[in-house]
DNA sequence: TCGCTCTACC
């Protein structure tokens, strides 16, 4: 049973401080207790902000040690400038705020973000806040090089970040795989910023690294927090036990629940059960596991249970043979949820079981019980749609697969990388390799981005078949959208040997003593030599190379001649001997110089005494630009913003 | 009245 608001709110009255002066944990609080309703949630947001304008926010959300950065009466010009408090947001700048909002609802990003930065040197600056929102946006769309640009943008004009703005580049480096740059960041945000790491920080940072498998790390952060003397969070502790979960280790996960419990005495939210219950059938402690159960959904449980809660137990059940239990769970879910005042389904919640029908075979009631969303309001996402279609491309039910695809467009929901290669592979696996390969041009024209795993794919897929030609067309694509490597060029070199098409192959070899972005290695010269030695075209090879070598060595002495007239002219010796690099040098050059050029700026920034000197990401934006977080190991493919 | 980050599953 939840607690009514007028209780809840008085309770926490008699804990804290005066409302005047909220102390940090007052907002804990409200965050662990989570609310029944998003309205409710949103309604106590409100309260919240209500109260902070009345005070600057700044002090309330210091939680440790307030003097440890006393108010300088001598400002230093370099210091990082307070962020502004909620209370600015008023008059023209909330006009231009919800003017922002509009156009991120309308989803057209570009425009929102080109009036964030114009407005900056207008005479209504847009607030944190706005530009937070935008930023926001962005990340929500993996747009991470352009959330990058806008915070140097604002950064470089002085609007001042606040901690919610460090989350979201922080959110952004996790989501990019890049968590020792998050890592790095929030050590500078402690160290620098005008303000302390919130609880999102750490819940953000704890999710990363748990996602990033890297459990052990998200501990030690955990503790951190707690040192901090912030309360324990019990998101915080339920992605540690799923880290722990996933890499099967029961015993950390109980550990980590008998801390929470011992700190926070009563489990209000049940978030940690789901996860807690996949501890115990871990460790094969069936009736610890359905304790547990009983302790979070019983009659008389106390502990309240949201859908995403609900979600996890279902999936504990379904996954450790108790399926029949998790469809009695799920029924009375649908029947307990009454919106607005009580959400306990949701769209996970339709997937969960769709997955457990799925796991024992019983395909039709999955494809029901996944239909059935709309019937509570909830609308499958590309993600919903993404794992019915590996569900049913896995049973081999491809033609239902591809009508949930046109179901996608019927719906307008975006098919992504994934959908698309998911299809592919599929058609392949059923010897339809121009309908693969149909897939994969279709992912390009909607403007997606398949990464390396999905251009190898098809790539491979159409070699298999025999398709060499288009392979190679696919393989021109692969070569001018994304780094390449030599193993990239050996199966393609091994491909076109097996075809008997030299012609093809030697002129691959051209094209990329051309390029000179990958190497031609001995080994890989080899695999050459070796397809053409099989058609006696060896010496072609030989030829190529010799030609390309002269084609270097007159390339230098005309260089070595225009450097010769340079050094007349000007009579400088350094300056002939700069010149004087032969071209293997060039690239080494040109990788240091951009790392010159990027310290350059970076430096330039915090030497110029902009907000956040040290906490600038930009010298780490170019690593996040080329960040695709598909491409370390699934093949959803990446979002290489432009 | 509304207005910023995180809360299951590829």
């Amino acid at each position: 049973m939840a607690l009514s608001k007028p209780t809840f709110l008085s309770h926490l009255k008699t804990l804290t401080k005066p409302p005047h002066h909220p102390s940090p944990s007052f907002f804990l609080s409200c965050r662990l207790l989570s609310f029944a309703t998003p309205e409710e949630a949103a309604a106590e947001r409100r309260r919240r902000k209500r109260r902070l304008r009345i005070e600057p926010p700044l002090n309330s959300l210091r939680h440790t040690q307030p003097q440890q950065r006393p108010i300088n009466p001598n400002p230093n010009p370099n210091a990082p400038k307070l962020p502004e408090s909620v209370s600015v947001l008023t008059g023209n700048r909330l006009t231009l705020h919800n003017k922002i909002l509009t156009l991120i609802r309308q989803n057209d990003l570009d425009e929102a973000a080109l009036l964030t930065r114009h407005s900056i040197y207008s005479n209504c600056r847009p607030t944190i806040f706005t530009c937070n929102a935008v930023m926001a946006a962005l990340l929500r769309q993996s747009r991470y090089s352009d959330l990058l640009s806008l915070h140097r943008f604002i950064n470089q004009a002085g609007v001042a970040a606040n901690v919610v703005t460090h989350n979201l580049l922080i959110n952004a480096y996790c989501d990019c795989r890049k968590t020792d740059t998050a890592l790095e960041h929030y050590k500078q945000l402690i160290n620098d910023a005008p303000f302390n790491p919130s609880p999102t920080t750490y819940r953000i940072l704890v999710k990363g690294l748990v996602d990033n498998n890297k459990v052990d790390r998200a501990v030690e952060l955990k503790d951190e927090m707690l040192e901090k003397g912030l309360a324990p969070d019990t998101v915080v502790y339920n992605y540690l036990m799923l880290g722990l979960v996933k890499k099967s280790d029961p015993d950390g996960v109980l550990a980590l629940y008998e801390e929470l419990r011992e700190k926070l005495g009563f489990l209000l939210d049940g978030m940690v059960f789901g996860n807690l219950m996949k501890g115990y059938f871990l460790k094969g402690m069936e009736k610890e596991a359905m304790d547990c159960y009983e302790e979070a959904v019983g009659e008389n449980s106390k502990v309240r249970m949201a859908a995403v809660a609900y979600n996890s137990v279902l999936d504990a059940l379904s996954k450790n043979g108790k399926f029949e239990e998790a469809i009695r769970l799920f029924d009375r879910m649908m029947v307990e949820h009454n919106p607005p005042r009580r959400l306990t389904v949701n769209l996970g919640s339709f997937n969960v079981m769709a997955d457990g029908f799925f796991a024992q075979g019983r395909f039709e009631e999955a494809i029901e019980v996944f239909k059935k969303m709309g019937e509570k309001r909830c609308s499958p996402d590309s993600l919903s749609f993404n794992n019915m279609i590996e569900q049913l491309c896995g049973a081999g039910m491809v033609a239902e697969a591809e009508g949930l695809y046109r179901e996608m467009g019927e719906q307008g929901i975006k098919p992504d990388e994934f959908t698309y290669v998911l299809l592919m592979d599929s058609c392949f696996a059923q010897n339809r390799a121009d309908d693969a390969s149909g897939y994969f041009r279709k992912m390009v024209e909607s403007g997606l981005r398949p990464n390396a795993v999905a251009f190898n794919k098809v790539i491979d897929g159409l070699i298999k078949v025999g398709n060499i030609d288009e392979a190679m067309v696919f393989f021109g694509q692969m070569v001018e959208k994304l780094k390449v490597d030599s193993a990239n060029y050996e199966m393609m070199f091994k491909a076109l040997g097996e075809a008997g098409k030299l012609d093809e192959l030697l002129k691959l070899v051209g094209d990329m003593l051309k390029e000179e972005s990958v190497g031609l290695s001995s080994e890989l010269q080899e695999v050459a030599a070796d397809a053409l030695r099989k058609g006696g075209r060896e010496e072609e090879l030989m030829k190529l190379l010799e030609e390309k070598e002269r084609e270097k060595a007159e390339a230098a002495a005309a260089k070595e001649a225009e450097a010769a007239e340079a050094a007349n002219a000007s009579s400088t010796v350094a300056e002939s001997e700069s010149i004087n690099f032969s071209a293997e040098g060039i690239l080494a050059e040109e990788t240091i110089g951009t790392e010159a050029a990027d310290d350059g700026e970076s430096s330039e920034t915090a030497d110029s005494g902009e907000v956040g000197g040290g906490l600038d990401p930009a010298d780490a934006t170019e690593e996040v630009e080329g960040a695709n977080k598909a491409d370390a190991d699934d093949e959803s493919g990446g979002r290489k913003e432009v």
